[in-house]
DNA sequence: CGGCTTTTCTTGCCATGACAACTATTGTAG
DNA sequence: CTACAATAGTTGTCATGGCAAGAAAAGCCG
């Protein structure tokens, strides 16, 4: 997005209109969607948040895993994961467990009635990402999605990557 | 998504693996694309939310815009966006004017050290978008995803108008 | 005109999450 | 083996932003 009137020095390339209107309507599309994701899971008392966390660790064998890679794969800080399993600690859908190979890791553990809480909302969550994203697309387009963002997710990752050093 | 070990007895249709990973790849890609997008404009002192509101600004007529028609653009709750409104007041980008029509209504107004600002941090903006979303995509698919997008925006904001009654 | 509802914005209070500082443990180099 | 560095997690503090309540103005209806 750029100011309405642009700068004529510029040496940058601006965006097309087809261009513009992709990254628009993404970002418009992105924000609303997560606003109406979010109220398939409030009725089990759940935020988007804390479901995908539930989603991740039921993914894990064992349905564990060490703090900082659940941290890492949620985009969240370590302190944010912290404050995170602090309510799910106290509703008791995950629990904590210090690892028995590495005396400074804290395994996140999805426990039974977390287990049974995320199999009730997955439908729900499921049907809602069906009618307001994959069920507006041709499947064509959602081919076409998938593997665009599979490259955009690859391009950041790189770019990540060498941030770091 | 869905937990590792489905139910049997669900009606839901899920995901297939190409539906899957089209979510997948988009959830993830939003969040680190927020992430890095970020940083572009830290430089000149913004957030991204800060800059969108210039951005939006800048795009209406004499450079203004009401309270509620921002925050709605913004996808803001009213008192965000007067909380966002005040950092930028402070810093001089923005002033708030309140309308002669109706002395309700304050109507947010981009100042010229705010559009110079803008004018500044444009280009490196564009520039993040494109290295890390629309040239990591063939232009039939940036064209593709535009017209995904559009569908799923107006898609939910139907969904929205009919929440609303 | 007089009251009732609606709209617009602001403020109090709360939840979320980031950063920096701190502790504890592990890895590594001399 | 001992120091130093790197890693994992928690806590204090802060910024962001949502909801509910309130104030002020506008619209509507008898």
């Amino acid at each position: 997005m750029a100011p309405a009137r642009r700068p004529t020095t510029a040496a940058t390339r601006w965006l097309d209109p087809v261009e513009a209107k992709a990254w628009r309507n993404f970002i418009d599309s992105t924000n609303d969607l997560q606003h109406v994701l979010e109220g398939d899971v409030i009725p089990f008392g759940l935020t988007m948040g804390d479901y995908e966390v539930l989603v991740r660790l039921s993914e894990r064998p064992e349905r564990r895993e060490r703090m900082c890679d659940l941290a890492s794969e949620l985009r969240l800080s370590p302190s944010g994961l912290t404050r995170r399993l602090d309510g799910l600690v106290r509703s008791g859908l995950v629990s904590r467990e210090p690892s028995s190979d590495d005396r400074r890791v804290m395994l996140a553990v999805l426990t039974d009635d977390g287990y049974d809480l995320l199999v009730e909302a997955a439908p729900h969550h499921v049907d809602g990402v069906r009618k307001h994203f994959i069920d507006r697309m041709t499947p064509e387009e959602v081919a076409a999605l998938a593997t665009a963002f599979e490259k955009i997710r690859l391009g950041l990752l790189e770019h990540q990557e060498q941030q770091q050093q």
